[in-house]
DNA sequence: AGCTATAGTGTGATGTTATAACATATACAA
DNA sequence: TTGTATATGTTATAACATCACACTATAGCT
């Protein structure tokens, strides 16, 4: 398995993730047979369209820029389907979604346990994957008889870029 | 320092907890010189009349039962207050509010980081306070050069007296 | 093609959580 | 007492999320 990725540089070529999360998605979507709708792909996108989490209301008004009609409900729709299929993650803190850095079209899993850094700077939020965090919670709950379902970890703070500054 | 304390178990004696947090909460708020006032100590009696997390607009419909008049924004101030000098978390999974359970009238310190264990089946929520999970995280986080400024860590799932049923 | 079951979407109302803005009251110290 | 900072009252509104029900599109079957 690779390396965690670095947090996102501010001046990466951004469409290059974009393109490639919606390429997967595609796929991932074909593999579950489940159906990429134009609404759920459009709402994909808009999350897709950088590293900052992005609320349900924000997604709606890119949707309606033209003029559209969309419902809340649309866009709350479109989010359970990609987070049911893990193609994006809820940002409890925020309130806000994001898409998920980790999509593997050959895993048949849907949503995975997920932690985030998030920076209060730029508010680019960094999807970590951390083996020993992991271990280390996994135990913690287990030693006090815990069964776990689900978990949420959300650390704000300075990314090392705007830290730099 | 004591060994972390156990999941709060259904049949305890809760009336102890509830009177040593707010006989704490006076001993603090004395020790910080911030005045802990009428509705302050009245949302902190509410938080602590259970171990499951309350929202704030039943924190409300609680202070208003006897047909009072106090609006959402005195509770969301209390609250407020109530946070900043450690006395209450917020749980962002929740939306709700829960007292603390790491009181300590010798240490200065307002908040603190915490971490919860939330049952899904009977609502409580205790705070857990894992030195090898702190270390974990601040490791994960440090290793990305990211600088920490807050965590939520919430965890759902079942809790052993619930599990045991 | 036509039928049917299921999944997806449209629509309007409503529910829930949180804050803005400004007026008034209270505590405390000089 | 009188000023000043802190706390509260009050009204309105922002921001986030879901319900309920009607309608439409799709896929699978005959
Ligand atoms: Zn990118
Ligand atoms: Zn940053
Ligand atoms: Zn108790
Ligand atoms: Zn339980």
């Amino acid at each position: 398995m690779a390396k965690s990725a670095s947090f996102p540089k501010p001046d990466h070529d951004h469409s290059r993730c974009s393109a490639s999360a919606l390429r997967k998605a595609e796929t991932i979507c074909a593999a579950r047979k489940v159906r990429l709708t134009d609404i759920r792909r459009d709402v994909l996108e808009i999350v897709w369209k950088s590293h900052v989490p992005v609320g349900a209301y924000d997604i709606l008004a890119q949707l309606n820029a033209d003029g559209g009609r969309t419902a809340p409900m649309a866009v709350y729709r479109a989010l359970e389907f990609l987070m049911e299929n893990g193609l994006v993650h809820r940002l409890a803190s925020l309130n806000a979604f994001i898409g998920c850095a980790h999509l593997n079209a050959e895993s048949g899993e849907g949503h995975h346990a997920a932690q985030f850094l998030i920076c209060r700077a730029c508010g680019t939020a960094a999807e970590l994957e951390s083996a020993p965090l992991t271990r280390a919670l996994t135990q913690a709950v287990a030693e006090r008889g815990f069964t776990i379902d689900s978990q949420i970890v959300e650390i704000s703070g300075l990314c090392p870029h705007c830290a730099a500054l």
